[in-house]
DNA sequence: TTCACCATAATGTGATCACATAATACGGCA
DNA sequence: TGCCGTATTATGTGATCACATTATGGTGAA
């Protein structure tokens, strides 16, 4: 019996509608079905609450449930997805008070590496950074939602990669996967209601690295956190207890 | 087909030598499997760079492969272990680069969950602490190693607990994990070459506790840490790079 | 003796089937 | 008409088989 060596192309639903740089071809099928999954809980396309049930997935991926499983079992243990016994995988429901303390930790985690960053970073970082910034801008004049967050995401990981930690750079992964379905709830409504905050810390952080201010680059990162974050409990707050 | 509802008695080449408070009795299979291998790694009895098969395990558990595939699976998502395509499943061997950096991670979360613990802990908190900090020294004294690695771990997470952040408490178990393996080396090598500095910096974490000096809390545990990281250190730089 | 190549074995990974359990819908009773 | 118990469905989980790929051993020639 063949095996797919290749993995069919992902269910609508799943599809994001700009694929920028998508780092397809893993080598397993089972590591293809985890990019494509966390790779849509960041972004959003996922909501709170949905669940994911083995078959279905199998079935829009077209493949056997094996795959899934263990792609399904991977997210689990990263605390993206949630499950109890024999029943199906369900992204979680946010409380104010969990996203509270999501919120702490990527406060003390995302602050420090931007620290380090700023301390071990060199020239090369700035150009990636500001890169990374003007796609953000085009994305947000644009109304690119989608764009906007691949976007963020890769400035902000440029910043945490050059904190050169593994360890930190995980734990970061891992909380990214914990709020992405709630940061673009957050980030939809806020377009048309005020102006782009964002820019302007992704700009004072940009600033912050260029005189090496440790301080003052946690601070910028710290009050971008801190945006999102009463945007999401905002939301939270009416949609859900 | 009859499917086992109770697993099988663990190897004896993971079997504790003494089962003081194993939280058993899981429900499924792949979550009872789980529980032993972490709690194996935690307490170091798996080395660095030791393999782990399929096969080999579900034979020693009495089953199949695939509850052992996915309590592997699990494990290496959180870090607790590292597998290649298509081999092995492998106890990831720490380089002192790689060791500094989970040094790092660990004195960030960890001393983040002691003062938030002492600004949140109540009373029963520390009637909790110096019972395990008894039977960590009753153990000291016995030379049991494996009943003070479970103790000082009992110590340990009561604190962290005590941050009520589920989040941390996560990230801090992950990290265990990763060092867990290397801490029992660390600790078995001290014993007899000085004396016990850890219980004072257990002590003194306590009385921090009770006069709520959360930055006293965190420099002892900080202290605890650093004295453990310096075992792991030297044993690292001996026996490997 | 040493290195390269090939054959064999071993191991992770995917597919399929079987079953226990939780969710759901239907029918009967108050 | 509303509610509870039961039967059915559906879904996660475990077992088994099949296969691609890597590792390993031996054998050949240089």
């Amino acid at each position: 019996m063949a095996r797919p060596r290749r993995l069919a192309p992902s269910p609508e639903s799943l599809r994001s509608p700009s694929p920028v740089s998508r780092p397809v071809s893993r080598d397993s099928v089972q590591d293809q079905i985890y990019a494509e999954l966390s790779d849509s809980l960041i972004c959003g396309r996922l909501q709170g609450g949905q669940t994911l049930q083995i078959r279905d997935l199998a079935d829009a991926f077209h493949t056997s449930v094996m795959p899934v499983r263990e792609a399904l079992r991977r997210l689990v243990a990263e605390g993206a997805l949630e499950s109890a016994t024999q029943q199906p995988v369900r992204v979680p429901h946010l409380s104010v008070k969990r996203l509270d303390d999501i919120h702490r930790a990527r406060l003390l985690v995302e602050g420090h590496a931007a620290e380090r960053a700023v301390l071990l970073a060199d020239d090369h970082l700035l150009t990636v950074l500001s890169k990374a910034d003007a796609e953000f801008s085009n994305a947000l004049a644009a109304g690119d939602v989608d764009a906007e967050l691949q976007a963020n995401q890769r400035f902000h990981f440029a910043l945490y990669e050059a904190a050169q930690s593994p360890t930190l750079l995980s734990m970061i992964r891992s909380l990214w996967l914990q709020s992405g379905p709630y940061v673009r709830i957050a980030v939809t409504h806020h377009s048309n209601e005020q102006g782009a905050p964002r820019t302007l810390h992704h700009h004072g952080l940009m600033q912050a690295l260029a005189k090496r201010d440790a301080q003052a680059a946690r601070r910028e990162l710290e009050a971008d956190l801190d945006w999102a974050w009463r945007l999401m409990k905002g939301k939270v707050e009416v949609s859900y207890v």
